[in-house]
DNA sequence: TTGTATGCGTTATCAG
DNA sequence: CTGATAACGCATACAA
């Protein structure tokens, strides 16, 4: 094995020209059969594939798309993944992951090593609603917004229905008789943090129950900092009755603050489904999205894009589900 | 914003030559420094970036680093992962993710991907201990093999210490005054099973245990399936006292097997940890890796193999640690 | 239906 | 220290 093979090693070995070959490839134009044959034989004896690099400087664009999320440690963005994965294969379709770390100082290098390569499409989960940045690649590449709303951009988008999510988890525990209910989130500035906060309050102010300040957490960053920030709540005046948490690793975390030396069992309703929630004591009621399937959403957006780049933009919204579990029927507990 | 600037755009801005540009980009040879300065103007005044493609056809090969690993929905894996993109992104170094989802004929192609487009080098969890594929790549390109051993290969390699790892669980548990342990893996043939396995087997030999076959389950897949081989064995004749898993997915399953309807609770050890053990009742004792620290220390050795390119190749093996919390402290419960 | 010639943007050779 | 020019492998006008 010394040296790749080449368009033109496939050519002499034919007999036949590069162009011929290149034909057959593309599948463009049409060639006579017996020619056809003969091409391929070639292709397949030197195992012949062409090389990306200079089809993409050729064509100034490579068949690649982009994937860049915020954080691949983060489970439902790992599953989000899979499902997206899950079709690009399936679409024969070479997809390169890269992560956005939750921040636009390392989102905009991410995007823009993608755009640099000339993906041909780029699924993304915008870390800030604005970005001058990725208005500028609008014309030039198709994007897909996951879990974000293109709220200046016009692109194709895949949500659920985080608002309404929220409002019912919320509705769920109102009915159970909480009415110092908590509210923690791992970063407010989300857009899917904020209208789930938005949800809350809207049950909260439809069933006019105030929302006391002290127990609406927004500053946690990770499992350790909402399990302090809980147990804070806890131990505080006027603590809670119920919590309700945002995003799965909020969730880990406030379950953690909540089984730690309670004299009764908190109510609890997670924003997003996690592996174990049911294996907990008591199981966790959840507020369910299937990342799976926003995967495939958005990589069928994707998809169909490529093929018809023209076409106005399409908007998928998933619904969300509640999981009744268990631990979001309990009732107050008087703590004092 | 028409078309991208190209080097010949940056020449004829700054007054010079192309090949300074690239000479001023790439700074090996050397250039007067009110040229560089010169250059430096014009690049950044038009925004210049170099074109990967073109790049890499010219060199042979691209400065992106590639990683396959087997599934990015498993935590242990998006950890893994996690650990590699920070030290990637320390680098400087553009890191494409796949996956091979743990079978050769969706491997093989990923890894072909990869070398086709000239990676500078590849980190990989191989599926399966012997590839021909993946031995041509070998002196063309550096690999660095994760949590498999290099067997027939001459590659860098990081690695737990498996075996040990479950030797110790099992001791732990046999120290609890268990002798009918079963053991749950999620697929014998991996190469980490079958050395968790392995340290499994020794240790009860060791204390002169006999192992029962049917408490050995190697044929679960996922969660649910492990879920269900566990209450089968508990349903089944002579049912285990503890149970220990192989891996977090199996874990997983089999808590939530072991948490349906148990007279009393089965002790149980996981290996791998993973979030929310603390939080289950009892709380989950776990063999504990460090996946991010076995994700940067493979980014680490590729590096420095990108960087020294000869040179013997090297061997990482970190170490695992017990976290003690209950679940595999338990005594055997009789229940009959 | 097939072939020829040119250029994509970069780096390397070699000369100045 | 700097520049002209060829070449990487492919696709595409254009020609036959």
């Amino acid at each position: 094995m010394s040296r790749p093979a080449t368009l033109r090693d496939v050519a002499e070995l034919a007999g036949v020209s590069m162009k011929t070959i290149s034909r057959v490839i593309n599948g463009s134009d049409s060639v006579a059969p017996a020619t056809e044959l003969k091409v391929r034989a070639a292709i397949e004896e030197l195992g012949f594939r062409p090389n990306p690099a200079a089809r993409s400087l050729r064509v100034g664009h490579d068949d690649a798309v982009g994937l860049v999320i915020e954080n691949i440690a983060d489970p439902f963005m790992a599953t989000l993944t899979a499902g997206i994965e899950q079709r690009m294969r399936q679409a024969g379709k070479f997809l390169i992951i890269t992560t956005g770390g939750y921040s636009p100082e390392n989102e905009r290098p991410a995007v823009q090593s993608l755009a640099h390569r000339r993906v041909a499409g780029m699924l993304i989960t915008p870390t800030s609603p604005s970005h001058a940045y990725l208005e500028r690649l609008v014309p030039h590449i198709p994007l897909v917004f996951i879990d974000r709303p293109p709220v200046q951009f016009d692109t194709d988008s895949v949500l659920v229905d985080n608002e309404g999510g929220a409002r019912a988890a919320t509705e769920h525990l109102l009915a159970a008789g909480h009415r110092r209910i908590a509210f923690v989130v791992n970063r407010i500035g989300l857009f899917t943090s904020s209208l789930r906060y938005q949800g809350f309050r809207s049950a909260m102010a439809a069933a006019e129950v105030p929302i006391l300040d002290h127990l609406v957490r927004t500053d946690v960053t990770d499992v350790a900092s909402a399990a302090r920030a809980t147990r804070q709540m806890l131990a505080g005046p006027e603590p809670p009755t119920a919590v309700m948490s945002a995003n799965a690793l909020s969730s880990l975390g406030m379950i953690r603050g909540l089984h730690q030396d309670q004299p009764c069992v908190i109510a609890h309703v997670s924003f997003d489904d996690f592996d174990g929630a049911e294996s907990l004591s008591p199981p966790v009621t959840v507020v369910h999205q299937d990342p799976t399937a926003m995967g495939r959403a958005a990589a069928d957006l994707l998809l169909q894009r490529l093929e018809d780049p023209t076409g106005p933009s399409r908007h998928v919204t998933l619904p969300t589900r509640m999981i009744v579990r268990g631990s979001g029927e309990l009732p107050p507990c008087d703590r004092s």
